[in-house]
RNA sequence: GCGAGUGUAGUGUAGCGGUUAUCACCCCACGUUGCCAACGUGGGAACCCGGGUUCAAAUCCCGGCACUCGCACCA
């Protein structure tokens, strides 16, 4: 935690130079809702496009892109629909609300699969007494849907829909292109940045509880028989990992990635796999790595769709904050689509070393008894002979069918044989293991961790450290002067830096030259060049570095050339 | 959602019934300076929103919104 005020600065900081500020002010402001400005999200763009290389990197991984507005049947099945549908009992007595699953956890097993006349008789029923003041005088549990609703279609009618929760499902409803354009090949990934919404009951502490907030989510589809299982090696460092408190390893654990794989604190590979290239990630984009820490669900705090769930967590001026939750979601998402949708399109497809034979037994259904027999039912008969598991030992027998009804089936009906199948694969529902990050929880460390105020010549001076890959611009260009012609040449080596791929650069030609120092240093750009009397003469500019106020006289060619290779630092 | 506190230029603040609304930083122009928030002159910029009380409200009261803290919530 930083001294007393820090927090307060910084954020005067972020609003004062446009980086982060509250939405819509002019009117009041929201809750939850912010803007990031002209210097932010310069930032932001830039994290985001580290976050795609970076997992662009592995292979194997694709982007994708889908709409927020989401029809309910997709979060039904997703299980969002239920899943936030929380309710929310009111003390009658001294209004304290909680949540009313959370006060019948001593007397139901499973209080969070009820319903709202359910919570409220069983909440009756065992005389429930309020954690605040004690007495027992509840109000009816009322639902707290911390989704947005919507609807699809101007017009009366229409489809109910929700804002998304995450950009996840979208890959889900992209599984079949996906696996199309991998070739029908695991394991694959599909990534997607963008907005997603949650209506918080109260959401604080600035860009930490948004309504709408980024995210950046990989789901990686995986055969459960056979997952990657990546070399660990190349990540040397030790990492703090705080395993589920509820099982064998409880308590603060420092290991390499590769050491917590092999002890068991980690059961999957892909997943270690994946804190890894998380941790990674995080201190590429200049996140401390002594604040990094990697916090394993207890199994009674996992999500609904979670087997399960690590979170890196991240501290800065709001303590501990998960920023990453890496999750094994397994075959839950991809298995619940297809039965509510019906799709078969869902799976991926397992060959089989050498073919196998198998032979069984099955009853052929004889088309011109059953026809007559069941009429419109005799299809429905026929299709559940062929999937019956266990062959009758005599005949007549009763038969089930999907609807539930039940038909009897005699000897003349169906044929008893003995059928010889040649299998070359299987089919079988991929696992998914998903990395999930809060990218304004991200800038948020990024901005804390970068954030320092130091002392210079006696007083009180700022600094941005932020890394160049997500500085909101790599260079400024100052003339030391705006006169003399200083002010021309200092224009058009600005532009010439613009026009370099994926370099910006700034200009600030405004007061002295040390207040546009300052000014650089207080948002974080690495790089100050300074065009003066000489550079008229000879074409040699200084450069000055950020973190330690370095200068180094060069060409300007040269710093160019260092420029787009990103080795400026190579000439001090 | 509950309780308490706080809302004054871009930022930090003074004013607590009657002021041309204070000060500093800041921003702009000109001059000066000629490599680390220098200086001079001039200029710019605010009482969260809506009601009420009062001759008069930034100031008192009520409601809303926002922020901070505690409780609750946060897949």
């Amino acid at each position: 935690m930083g001294n007393e005020g820090r927090l307060g600065r910084l954020n005067s900081l972020l609003r004062r130079r446009g980086v982060v500020l509250p939405s819509y002010e002019i009117y009041g402001g929201v809750s939850g809702l912010i803007d990031y400005g002209p210097v932010g999200a310069r930032i932001k763009r830039r994290v985001i496009d580290a976050w795609i290389d970076h997992w662009s990197s592995i292979g194997g991984v694709v982007e994708v892109d889908s709409p927020t507005i989401t029809p309910k049947p997709v979060l039904v099945a997703s299980g969002h629909v239920d899943e936030f549908n929380d309710h929310m009992s009111e003390c009658s007595s001294c209004n304290a609300v909680f949540r009313s699953d959370h006060l019948l956890k001593d007397v139901h097993e499973n209080p969070d699969s009820l319903k709202a006349p359910e919570l409220d008789k069983m909440i009756a029923q065992s005389a429930i007494a309020c954690p605040s003041c004690g007495k027992s005088e509840w109000g009816d549990a009322s639902p707290m849907n911390l989704m947005f609703p919507t609807r699809i279609g101007a017009t009366r009618g229409g489809r109910d829909a929700y804002m998304r929760p995450e950009t996840a499902q979208g890959m889900f409803m992209l599984y079949p292109a996906l696996f199309r354009h991998f070739r029908q090949k695991l394991p694959f990934g599909a990534m997607q940045t963008g907005k997603g919404f949650r209506n918080e009951i109260s959401p604080r502490q600035g860009m930490i509880r948004l309504r709408e907030f980024n995210m950046a989510e990989l789901e990686y589809f995986i055969d459960p028989e056979d997952p990657p299982t990546p070399d660990l090696g190349e990540w040397g460092s030790s990492v703090s990992l705080l395993p589920d408190p509820e099982g064998p390893h409880a308590g603060e654990h420092s290991l390499t990635f590769s050491e917590a794989l092999d002890s068991g604190i980690v059961k999957h590979p892909t997943v270690a796999w994946f804190l890894a290239l998380t941790w990674e990630f995080l201190v590429h984009v200049g996140v401390n790595p002594e604040r990094i820490r990697f916090r394993q669900h207890a199994s009674t705090e996992m999500a609904h769709y979670a087997d399960d769930c690590w979170d890196c967590e991240l501290s800065g001026e709001h303590g501990w904050v998960e920023a990453v939750g890496i999750a094994n979601r397994t075959c839950h998402d991809l298995l619940s689509h297809e039965e509510h949708s019906g799709s078969k399109l869902l799976r991926g497809w397992r060959q089989f070393d050498s073919p196998r034979t198998e032979t069984r037994d099955v009853l052929a259904p004889k088309g011109a008894v059953i026809g007559p027999a069941f009429k419109d039912e005799a299809g429905a008969v026929t299709k559940a002979l062929s999937e019956l598991t266990e062959i009758p030992d005599s005949l007549p027998f009763v038969l089930h069918l999907a609807d539930g009804s039940k038909v009897e089936i005699t000897g003349e009906m169906v044929t008893r044989k003995n059928e010889e199948v040649t299998l070359h694969g299987e089919y079988f529902t991929p696992h998914v293991i998903e990395p999930a990050f809060g990218i304004d929880r991200i800038i948020w460390h990024i901005l804390d961790h970068g954030y320092s105020e130091i002392e210079k010549e006696g007083g009180e001076y700022t600094i941005l450290g932020l890394k160049q890959t997500v500085a909101p611009f790599d260079v400024v260009t100052l003339p030391l002067f705006d006169k003399d012609g200083m002010g021309d040449l200092a224009r058009r080596i600005s532009s010439r830096i613009d026009s370099l791929p994926g370099i910006q650069g700034d200009m600030d030609s405004s007061r002295s030259i040390g207040r546009r120092y300052a000014r650089a240093d207080e948002i974080g750009v690495p790089w100050a060049i300074t065009v003066d009397h000489a550079s008229l003469e000879d074409g040699t500019v200084t450069v000055r570095r950020r973190d330690d106020q370095a200068q180094v006289r060069t060409e300007v060619e040269s710093l160019l050339s260092h420029l787009s290779s990103g080795s400026v630092g190579d000439l001090f």
